[in-house]
RNA sequence: GCUGACGUAGCUCAACUGGCAGAGCACCUGAUUUGUAAUCAGGCGGUUGCGAGUUCGAUUCUCGCCGUCAGCUCCA
């Protein structure tokens, strides 16, 4: 609540008291009289919601809470005030250098300059140094509240500053922070002083457009991180450490899944045997699941002529990201930048009844986009790449019961994966097509259906395609990263591009709605993420190999190779590996490639029908588990068959740090 | 696409300011017959991403192209 100018604000504690003071008093003094030690441990307050500094005046009242290190909110503060101090450092060892903004982000904080020459990693290391300097020499953090004259002043050498500040209105409050030698036009909030700035680091530099415009110069950014505790910023240090450690093009390299060819072009994916394998095991699997939820597979070719998608509206929308035209016949070409319209096509070759609705058609469907060379990454973001995508035609009475199935069938298949997830809901955006009425009628429908189900979901406003409202499923991976997962979308806009109808129950004809969606997303951006996600060591039934067999010296040859001959006879994905090499040789190379068990057959074993089992997740520290041949390949069998994840064996042990 | 860095054997990486391109692993051959994470020896392997230029001489310097990486921008 805003009070009138001048007249006193009510605060109320977490505890429930209130306090009255004069419009203009300063935070510090309201935490001051709480308490000496609150206001040695405050970072900032809280007030009706707003983080706000303890030196600017208090402009409404409301609850209020004091912020310390313990919460997450402090921590915005901590690193918006760590960006000044790296603007501090730089202005002090490079004077000329203009500055831009310089933000908290979601783990640390960055700010932008201009400069003639990019910064250097050596650069870096002064920066961080001069950093740690000016933080010990504890300069206070003092705000100052300027006319728009005084500012222009002050800013009179820094010109993104002054084109920050000719946008801001009449009405705004225009506010200077200053610590020590450096001064900057800032909201806030920030920390009381620089020594509270402690554990940080300088991470990378990189340039960023100003204002994010790639038509407007380009700025030197510096990124760094920042943290209240050691601990902390060792453990985000250990965070990506582990992330690079899982890292998909490393692994994909490592365990022989895939690899890109520069005469192949770039973006374009090679998969190779023991990645087409992962590849082939989700696509068996999800094939079997969607016929199950009353799907139809249907293939549509990847080269189509031009006016198809001049007719779905692709080539007016999208031709700066889709692959150029080929002449056949004099007629244009193009490689498919997606599948609706070949399903839009098969559902147009009948004349369709309502009874015939849902109409559900599935493809593979691989697709070619053309993404900017900057932007590829790995698997992650490639040029071409396989869809899980489906389209359902159906009735707008069916759309609940539609969109419901298709929840059931999201949650079956990332529960196989081990991903948790969350759900956002994506309402229409300003430039939507089709009339408000039916946007909000889809929107209810989904978000009733969500709530049928209790299912928590947030809602992204304005956020929706301009021809539909969508659901997006957000995955959480091993290391809770989240990932772009399944989406469904309603189209309002295909069926009325194409004319889709269907005759309904009163003899007249009808437009269905479309629902698009896919599980996976892309084939490729999937597996790349799963890589990640296990860190290379598949769950069995996705394991390239799933066991090797080693006879211990040449003469057990022959009881390995028939042990092996019955895993494969079971179904199992197995090698021999009989080479005259070490065992520990052997061992350590079926370990390297995360293959998940090893049987090992001795004199002993040979003799006893048995073998010495071992657990890649077990890791170094194990016993072999010496079992009869049939149970290892009843054991196995069953642990592809019920596609169980990693840590979730009965009996499974830790799973090994060094996986 | 833009900015910066980079591209050397299958992989990971060396080679001072321009002066005969090297190592480990992998691979091949031989020896070793191994009890739970790398046995020993020998050998093969390169138009230094591609193409121009400067130079007596280019992995090294310059330019263009291709690709990779970190960001930015973009992602139906």
């Amino acid at each position: 609540m805003i009070d009138p100018p001048n007249s006193d604000h009510e605060l109320t504690l977490p505890d429930g008291s209130t306090r009255l003071v004069p419009a203009g008093t300063l935070p510090r003094d309201v935490v001051a009289s709480i308490g000496a030690g609150l206001l040695r441990a405050a970072i900032a307050v809280e007030v009706d919601g707003q983080v706000q500094d303890l030196i600017t005046p208090l402009r409404r009242g409301g609850t209020f809470r004091v912020l310390t290190e313990k919460d997450p909110k402090a921590l915005d503060v901590l690193r918006h005030s760590a960006a000044h101090l790296l603007a501090t450092a730089v202005r002090r060892l490079r004077p000329r250098a203009k500055i831009g903004f310089g933000p908290a982000i979601d783990e640390g904080f960055y700010y932008d300059f201009e400069v003639e020459e990019p910064f250097t990693p050596d650069d870096l290391a002064q920066f961080e140094a001069e950093m740690r300097k000016a933080a010990q020499e504890k300069f206070p953090f003092v705000r100052a509240e300027v006319n728009r004259a005084q500012a222009e002043k002050l800013f009179v050498d820094d010109p993104l500053k002054l084109e920050r500040l000719a946008e801001l209105g009449d009405d705004e409050v225009i506010s200077v922070y200053t610590d020590g030698p450096f001064v900057d036009l800032c909201r806030g909030p920030h920390v009381p002083d620089t020594s509270r700035i402690k554990h940080f680091k300088l991470m990378h530099t990189a340039s960023a457009y100003w204002r994010g415009d790639e038509h407007r110069q380009q700025l030197q950014r510096i990124y760094g991180t920042a943290w209240f505790s050691t601990a902390e910023l060792d453990a985000y240090l250990h965070r990506l450490e582990e992330a690079k450690r899982r890292d998909h093009r490393t692994l994909g390299k490592e365990l022989d899944l895939y690899s890109v060819d520069q005469r192949v072009g770039a973006g374009l994916i090679l998969w190779h045997p023991r990645g087409a394998v992962i590849r082939n095991e989700i696509e068996t699997f999800e094939r079997d699941l969607i016929l199950r939820h009353g799907y139809e597979l249907v293939y549509t070719p990847h080269v189509m002529s031009e006016r198809l998608f001049e007719i779905s509206g692709h080539l007016e929308n999208f031709r700066e990201s889709m692959f150029g035209a080929m002449e056949v016949e004099g007629a244009a070409y193009r490689p498919k930048p997606m599948n609706c319209p070949g399903h839009i096509c098969i559902y147009q070759a009948h004349q369709r009844s309502y009874r015939d609705l849902p109409i559900r058609y599935a493809e593979f469907g691989t697709v070619y986009r053309y993404e900017r060379s900057g932007v590829l990454h790995g698997m992650l973001r490639v040029r071409g790449f396989t869809q899980d995508d489906a389209h359902v035609f159906c009735t707008p009475e069916q759309v609940d019961v539609e969109v419901g199935r298709l929840l059931d069938l999201v949650d079956e298949m990332l529960r196989v994966f081990g991903y948790p997830y969350t759900v956002e809901l994506s309402t229409r955006p300003a430039n939507a097509m089709g009339s408000p009425e039916v946007w909000a009628a889809a929107e209810r429908a989904l978000a009733r259906v969500l709530a049928q189900r209790a299912q928590a979901y947030d809602i992204d406003a304005g956020g929706g395609a301009f021809y539909g409202p969508k659901l997006d499923f957000k995955l959480i991976d091993a290391i809770g990263r989240k990932w772009q997962g399944p989406t469904v979308q309603l189209d309002f806009n295909l069926p009325e591009r194409f004319g889709l109808e269907y005759i309904g129950a009163d003899n007249a004809p009808h437009r269905p709605v479309m629902l698009h969606r896919v599980l996976v997303g892309s084939m490729e951006r999937f597996v790349g993420g799963l890589i990640e996600h296990y860190a290379g060591a598949f769950p069995l039934w996705l394991a390239p190999e799933q066991l090797r067999v080693i006879p211990i010296t040449d003469e057990l040859r022959e009881p390995a190779a028939s042990i092996a001959a019955r895993a494969k006879a079971g179904g199992l994905r197995m090698s021999l590996d009989d080479r005259a090499q070490t065992l520990n040789y052997r061992i350590a190379e079926a370990e390297r490639l995360k293959t998940p068990y090893m049987a090992i057959i001795g004199k002993r074993e040979a003799v006893a029908g048995t073998v010495a089992l071992r657990e890649h997740r077990l890791g170094r520290e194990q016993k072999p588990q010496v079992i009869p041949v049939d149970e290892l390949i009843d054991r196995l069998t069953r642990e592809v068959q019920t596609r169980a994840l990693p840590g979730t064996l009965a009996g499974a042990g830790q799973r090994d740090a060094a996986d």
